[in-house]
DNA sequence: ATGAAAGCGCTAACAC
DNA sequence: GTGTTAGCGCTTTCAT
C-alpha cells in the first residue's frame, strides 16, 4: 500500500492541514514543522495522488483560444484541433472556448481579451502579431493573473509565460538546406513566394533561408519575393513574370500561405515535377501535390499537438499539474511524399 | 456544472448505488429501472468521471517495460525515458517497470513475460523479436488479462493490442528519397551498412530504401549490406573493402545501430563531408556527427514520445481512460543539421 | 431488486 | 500555527 497523507500526518506528529500546507507550499507553517513532515514524506516515499488531489480541488479550468479569423487550412486545422480536444479536456476538468477575432485589428483582439479577463479565465492561448496595443492588453490580462501562451508567433517574453510553435528561422534554414542539396551543383534560379511579407513568422523563415542559401549554396540566385496574397490567378502571373524576367526556374520556395493557386500555376507553366518545391504546412491540397510529385517538401508543425501542448502548459501553469518539458517541444516535421503521416 | 452520478439518482428516481450498477452494467437490476437511468443519463448528458471512479476502486495500474538488455545508444535512451517518466505516472496511480531480458533469448522473454502475468501485472510494454516462443507467452498474457503494446518492433495483430512505434518501410522509403535527391543525376555508389541484418524492421527499411532507389534513382548503385556489429574497426575495413571493390562512394546509408564506428571509417578513408551519408536514430554521436557536417540526415523517432504514448495507451486499455489517436502516432523525424531539436 | 452509508486520497473552510 | 471536519464523484459492503 502505498502512503497517504494520513501517513504522514502520523509518522510527522501532525494534522491532516498541516500537512496539505507543507505539500502544496501554503505559508502558515513554523519551519521545523515543514523539515518533520518532509522528512517523513521522505522516509515514506510519499508520493502525491494528482487525481485524488483534483478531485477534492473539484477546481475547473477556463480556458480559450483567441485566434485570428483567417480563411486559410492552417487556420481550419487549428479551430478542428481545438475543438476535436474539447471533450478530452473536459473529463480533465477544463472547459475550453474558442474566440476569434478579425484578422489585423488589435482592437478587437484587446476587446476579446478584457472581456475574457473579466470573465474570470484562468489561462489564455493567443496567436497574434506583436502590436502595441496587443501588448498592453496582455499586459492587463497577466496581471489579472490569467496565464497566457501564445501560439504559432510569439510575442517578447516579457508578455507571456511560455510560448507554444516552432522555431522559423530553423525552419527557413531546413527549407534551405534541402533545396540547395536537392538543386545540386548547377546554378540556379529560386523564386520565394510569400502570402504578405507583414508576420514576423515569415520573416523569420525568409531569414534562415537566405542565410543557409548564401553561406551554404551560393551557386543559386534567390530572386525577390513574390507576394500572390492567396490568389490563384495572381500566383500564375508571378511566376510568369519570373520566368520573363530571370529566365528558367529550378527551385521555388513558398513560405507561408497563398500556396493554393501554386499548383495550379506551375502546370499551367508546364513546370510541375520540373521544378523543385518547398512550402510551409501540411493542408489537404499540400498533400495531394506531395503525391503527384509537384510539390517536393512540406516543411510543417502537429497542429494537433500544438494545441494538446498548449493546453496542458495553460493547465500546470494554472496550478493543475506539472508538465514534462520534452513533451511541450513542438517539432518542426519535414514531410516528403514517402512519410507523408 | 457537470452532472454526477448524485443528478442521475435523482433524476431517475434511484439510488446511487443502482446508478452505478447500471453505470457499471452489473445484475441485480430490474429492466424498467435500467431503461429509467440510460434514460437520464442521456437527457443530463452524464459524462463518468474516470479518475474518481479509479480513486473509489482505489484501482492503481502495474505496467512493465520489457526490453531487451542491449547496450546501444537507442536502447539506453528508452531505458532513460521510461526512468524519466516513472515519477509522473507514479502521481497518476502508474506503477511503471522495468524488466530486462538478454537479448535474442525467446525463452528468457516468455520466462518474463510468464512472471509478469503472475504477478498480476495489467499491462506491458514489449520490444522483441517475433518467434513462436514469444507469441504463446504474449497469447497467455493477454489470454490473463494483460494489455500488451508491442514497441519499435510489431508483431502480428492478434498478438497485441496496440503497436507504438514507426513504419519502418517508409523510413526506408524517406531515406531513399533523400538519398536519391541529395546524391543527383550523376551515377553513384551507395554503401549500406547494417548492424546485422537478423531484425525485421531493419528489413523493412531496407526493402523500403530499395524500392525507391530502384524505381526512382536507377542511376545509383546500391552495394550489397556491409555488416559491421557495432565495431569501429571492421566499418572501417568494409568501408575500405567497398572502395576497393567497387571504386568511389557517393552516399552511405546506415539501416541500424553499429554506426559508432562509421564516422571514424569516413574520416580515415577522408570521406567525411564528402560522402552523403543518412543514418538512423539520433544519438549524442550522431548529433556531433550531424554538427560537423559528416552525417547529412539522421531519421529517427522521438524515443521518449513512444514511452510515454505506451504507458497513455495501456492505462487506457486497462480502464483508466481514453485516448486520443492522433496523439499515439508516432512520428517519423527527419533531422538535419538545421532543425536539431 | 434497491438503498444507506462508509470510504478512496486529498483539499479547504473554519475553528482553536 | 495548527487541527477538525466536511466534502469532491464514484464504488462497495451490508441492510432491507
Amino acid at each position: 500500500m502505498r502512503p497517504t497523507v494520513h501517513d504522514i500526518a502520523r509518522a510527522a506528529g501532525v494534522s491532516l492541514a498541516t500537512v496539505d500546507r507543507v505539500l502544496n507550499a501554503r505559508p502558515g507553517v513554523r519551519g521545523d514543522t515543514i523539515v518533520r513532515v518532509n522528512a517523513a514524506v521522505d522516509a515514506l516515499g510519499y508520493v502525491r495522488d494528482a487525481a485524488a488531489a483534483n478531485l477534492a480541488r473539484s477546481r475547473r479550468f477556463r480556458l480559450a483560444f483567441v485566434l485570428p479569423r483567417v480563411d486559410t487550412a492552417f487556420h481550419a486545422a487549428l479551430r478542428a484541433e481545438v475543438a476535436a480536444l474539447r471533450p478530452h479536456a473536459a473529463m480533465d476538468r477544463a472547459l475550453i472556448e474558442l474566440a476569434e477575432v478579425p484578422a489585423e485589428s488589435p482592437a478587437a483582439l484587446a476587446a476579446t481579451l478584457d472581456r475574457l479577463a473579466a470573465e474570470g479565465i484562468d489561462g489564455v492561448a493567443v496567436m497574434a502579431a506583436e502590436t502595441p496595443q496587443t501588448r498592453d492588453a496582455l499586459r492587463r490580462l497577466r496581471t489579472a493573473g490569467v496565464r497566457v501562451v501564445t501560439l504559432v508567433a510569439d510575442l517578447a517574453q516579457s508578455d507571456r509565460d511560455h510560448f507554444v510553435g516552432i522555431n522559423n528561422v530553423a525552419a527557413g534554414r531546413t527549407a534551405g538546406v534541402l533545396m540547395g542539396r536537392f538543386l545540386g551543383r548547377d546554378p540556379g534560379r529560386i523564386l520565394v513566394f510569400a502570402a504578405a511579407m507583414s508576420a514576423r513568422d515569415q520573416a523569420e523563415r525568409r531569414l534562415g533561408f537566405d542565410r543557409v542559401m548564401q553561406a551554404d549554396f551560393p551557386q543559386h540566385a534567390v530572386l525577390p519575393t513574390a507576394e500572390a496574397h492567396d490568389d490563384p490567378d495572381l500566383a500564375a502571373r508571378r511566376v510568369a513574370q519570373a520566368l520573363a524576367t530571370h529566365g528558367p526556374l529550378q527551385g521555388i520556395y513558398c513560405i507561408g500561405s497563398g500556396k493554393r493557386g501554386l499548383a495550379r500555376a506551375l502546370a499551367e507553366a508546364g513546370l510541375a515535377r520540373r521544378t523543385t518545391v518547398i512550402v510551409h504546412e501540411l493542408s489537404p491540397q499540400t498533400r495531394l501535390a506531395l503525391e503527384d510529385g509537384t510539390f517536393d517538401v512540406a516543411i510543417t508543425v502537429d497542429v494537433g499537438h500544438m494545441v494538446r501542448s498548449a493546453v496542458r502548459v495553460l493547465r500546470a501553469l494554472a496550478g493543475g499539474g506539472t508538465i514534462i518539458p520534452a513533451q511541450e517541444r513542438i517539432r518542426l516535421d519535414v514531410v516528403l511524399r514517402e512519410n507523408l503521416p
